[in-house]
DNA sequence: GTGAAAGCGCTAACAG
DNA sequence: CTGTTAGCGCTTTCAC
């Protein structure tokens, strides 16, 4: 391992000359720039990022939490923060929480200890008063931690209400709400908004919950389904959902979109692989995950935000399904 | 932040007996060991990894690098390894690589200069080479890298001949395969499985080549079907490729299993999700990552291995599709 | 403009 | 058994 006495030997100066130029700061001379900058060339040089975090007591790599690794909305929310941090610099450190107190604080211990210099979190069980202890700029994505958290969410009220309003415009006039887990910011919000848009529609109201996976969501449509079989609308609190729903209309041999129109809500991939493919309310994640990565490196540098809540709005995107 | 300092000072002892507590090793009376232990938790004190890697020239941490974390298959691998390598300690860094050489080479400078303890690697680009600068021990999962480098794959030689047999039993007799990517192991030894059970059934070989995605699959299938409509099985190269296989199905209105029967290779939950069910030879997931956390904990431990490459078997999972 | 030197928090000789 | 001390590789005063 070559270390920076190695280059300022090599180069004829001191450490100090050599770390001037390696942060481009301070005064360094023209000629000795230029011997230093040969020599890292020539002794193929790159700094040791644990001293530097050591001494700065802040690394260059930024942690992001999300709950679930399975749910193929977070890789490509981490593809596109990662692109963003990337070219900045920035490592990116992912940590999948499963939303669980105790992994949550392992990851809290890591991240303090490892001197990260800032976190993007997508969590329900984070509160301020876990990050109080890491002290380090935080923005949330998809959830809202506290007002004092900046974070970047779609308009999940909003959009689940025009989702409802297109099912309705579609023929609907027994739409059932599939929701997600309880607790859960964004599961709740979808649901207000159909709640609030089926009773302005005066339409009569059919919720049963689920968790943010295919397998609940299934064996919820087959239970709601037997009860209701009036149903011919259903709004899925996510994509992943909308899956399931449809697994068991499948199973049930109801015909999609013909007996039962069906929308979902993220746009993820998926949904164009399954038959009939999906309807939904496709989330812009390229842009909340750049967005994100902005926020967090402006706080980073101390810069003030002149907004703490950014809200994206999801587009309809008709598929098959409906 | 609390130091070893502080709490050498709370215990009235020294670093080093603090250190030596922490390290479990050395000797420490009694006494000592319950003042220091005491003062760790008065202080809510963590050590710093930081500056204990800096040492050390060695942290607690591996990096596992991936080609494409939106192919679920990865999440799903990364989730057994991460749970093993939790269990002992260890953090683990995700880096996804798309397999590009420059991301490759800033992935390998960061696990160089954060002092990575070892890596899990699958990348058909990465090369002994590379990995001779780093000089941590590293484990091949689903790839093979060289001789020299410990790699845990599936018989996928074989078990593609044995999806072949098992088509044929079914009643195909024309046999195509959509295959993956060239030059990309595991796909090359799908295909000669393919190529070589065909020749002994004495059946005609069709392939067409794709990537490990659903769009070119697709658009591969459609084509391959264009110009032999005469085919009635498909052997797909995984099964992200056999769900692109079955959504160009749905497209020509050719009917799964009657007209057409579709087997993938391992067995991503995807495959239960579409219509019809993915029949697959499924990868026993969990135990290769956990296998490979095994075996790259050991190498860091310095112990030798007894063998240095380990296969499994993909199992044979049949659905609907066939 | 530049270098010497003090530390960031920790571990591991080494001496007692 | 325990404490002192010298670094790990880097950045940053502070003199010159």
């Amino acid at each position: 391992m070559t270390t920076i006495r190695d280059v300022a030997k090599a180069a004829q100066v001191s450490v100090a000359t050599v770390s001037r130029v390696l942060n481009n700061q301070g005064y360094v001379s023209a000629h000795s720039r230029e011997k230093v900058e040969r020599a890292i060339q020539e002794l193929n040089y790159t700094p040791n990022a644990v001293a530097r975090s050591l001494y700065k007591k802040k690394s260059k790599s930024i942690g992001f939490i999300i709950p679930d690794i399975s749910n193929p909305f977070f890789p490509q929310l981490f593809r596109a923060v990662e692109k963003y941090l990337i070219d900045h610099e920035y490592t990116v450190l992912l940590f999948n929480s499963d939303d669980q107190l105790d992994r949550i604080s392992n990851i809290m211990d890591s991240m303090r200890t490892e001197y990260v210099a800032g976190a993007i979190i997508v969590s329900d069980k984070i509160k301020e008063e876990h990050l109080a202890k890491l002290s380090i700029p935080v923005v949330a994505i998809d959830r809202v931690i506290s007002e004092h958290v900046p974070s970047l969410t779609v308009n999940n009220y909003k959009n689940a209400r025009e989702a409802i309003r297109y099912l309705v415009s579609q023929g609907c006039s027994n739409i059932a709400h599939v929701r997600g887990p309880k607790g859960v910011y964004n599961a709740e919000e979808r649901f207000r908004g159909y709640r609030d848009e089926i009773a302005e529609q005066q339409l009569p109201s059919l919720v049963i919950c689920g968790n943010y996976d295919l397998k609940t969501s299934l064996v919820a449509t087959m239970e709601l389904l037997d009860q209701h079989p009036e149903i011919d609308g259903i709004f899925a609190g996510n994509d992943i959902m909308a899956v399931g729903v449809i697994k068991a209309l499948a199973k049930l041999g109801i015909q999609v979109p013909d007996q039962m129109k069906v929308i979902g809500f993220d746009g993820i991939e998926w949904g164009t692989t399954i038959t009939p493919e999906l309807t939904t309310m496709e989330q812009p994640i390229e842009q909340i995950g750049t967005k994100s990565g902005e926020l967090l490196l402006n706080l980073i540098d101390g810069h003030v935000m002149d907004s703490h809540h950014y809200s994206f709005d999801a587009k309809l995107v008709v598929r098959d399904s409906t």
